[in-house]
DNA sequence: ATTTAAATTTAGACAAAACTAAAAATAGAT
DNA sequence: ATCTATTTTTAGTTTTGTCTAAATTTAAAT
């Protein structure tokens, strides 16, 4: 399992390959920042080797054990995320690119003992859930902000998009997962939101509402 | 700088490499299982981009740049070492394996809040000693048990070989770095020696006390 | 049912890093 | 000084992972 293949099969998964739904080679190769041929020759690659289903022209989705390398990446890259974070003091906008690099580390007992060290976190810095060693995902009940409705509050769980701009914007206005919102109104011009959290008001964007998580209290 | 171009630069300063002396392409080759012909070839690559001098038919030596680059790595290395018996209680034998990868992460930050995690060590779990941020080394006086007198004693402070036979061979005999060691007697026939350690009396090969590093006391 | 546009694959090339086999240079022994 | 034996390099090949350009297939529109 080389770190390319890693790195294929961890993007089908997020592209939603993991549900036999074929992922164009277009998808991939735009996700991954590279040519839908060089796509195409991995494909043929990894459905050698039993990891997705390839059909020409249709595209890849994972076989069982295809779902289960993905997860263990993903594994590996959360946990490393939550140790760097708690561990080392980087903030949720510093962790992604050096995890990238730390999920390839072939050592089934270091992240075992990482895990441990960590006390067996059960979501990574940006609320997205850490898969168990047997592959389980611990899903939550968790809605956008922007599609719950005027009056109704809950407690920010998660970002969806984890990009460094979006994260420095949130500690800007001190967004933070942990806290409380609640959506007091909504704009019909622009879709932005009024809402209320530890205990003052401010206005967000249809932007913004749309990539925070929240579970709902009421 | 690739994986195996920071091998490589490791591998020369190992074997000497660092004080512009000539180390043979054969060597190089043996020590890191490879053929000579491989390394010819990287060894015009890493001269092209500086880092090493290379002679043909004479061997390489590093560069200043090299060196400090080997430097770097190696101190990647042994943090890692430590952190993973101190952090994660890794056994002094199984540290090498996984370090060999860590030592390849790309981030200056990581390893400098490992560093700081770890509270600066000065040794690695071999005895080894860590460089400094700055590439300086702090060397200790020390000397191999099988060179020091009848009746002379010392701590132990690290191992020249750290291979798993080895290192597993002292923990089943008790021998720890820290111990101190007093030389009772040596047997002139087979160079072995009998040894006082922590209280107990014990007899040693000349293979094991030539592989021990000791700072003399007396 | 064609035509066209878009998506996808093939073919051929390249770079990194390794190998094997053959050629060339060096060093040691006479 | 010459001849070997050894060391080292060269030349050509392989694998992984990528690319570009051309060809093919699919899907959408008339």
């Amino acid at each position: 399992m080389t770190r390319s293949e890693e790195n294929y099969l961890k993007t089908i998964f997020h592209l939603g390959g993991g549900d036999s739904k074929s992922i164009t080679t277009n998808a991939i190769a735009e996700q991954m920042e590279t040519k839908p041929s060089s796509v195409t020759d991995m494909a043929k690659r990894l459905s050698e080797k039993g990891l997705v289903d390839y059909v020409r022209y249709q595209g890849v989705s994972l076989t069982d054990a295809g779902v289960k390398t993905a997860l263990s990446i993903i594994r590996k890259h959360r946990l490393w995320e939550v140790f760097l974070v708690k561990k080392l003091d980087f903030t949720w906008d510093e962790v992604h690119e050096v995890a990238e690099q730390l999920e390839h580390i072939k050592s089934e007992k270091l992240i075992d003992k990482i895990d441990e060290l960590l006390d067996f976190p059960k979501y990574d810095p940006h609320g997205d859930p850490i898969p168990t060693k047997d592959g389980k995902f611990q899903e939550r009940d968790e809605k956008l902000l922007s599609e719950i409705p005027i009056n109704s509050q809950g407690v920010c769980v998660g970002v969806k998009d984890s990009s460094v701009p979006f994260l420095k914007f949130l500690d800007k206005n001190k967004i933070a997962l942990g806290n409380t919102i609640k959506v007091m109104d909504k704009e019909d011009f622009d879709n932005s939101l009024r809402i209320q959290m530890e205990g003052k008001e401010m206005r967000i964007s249809h932007q913004i509402a749309a990539n925070l998580y929240v579970k709902k209290n009421d």
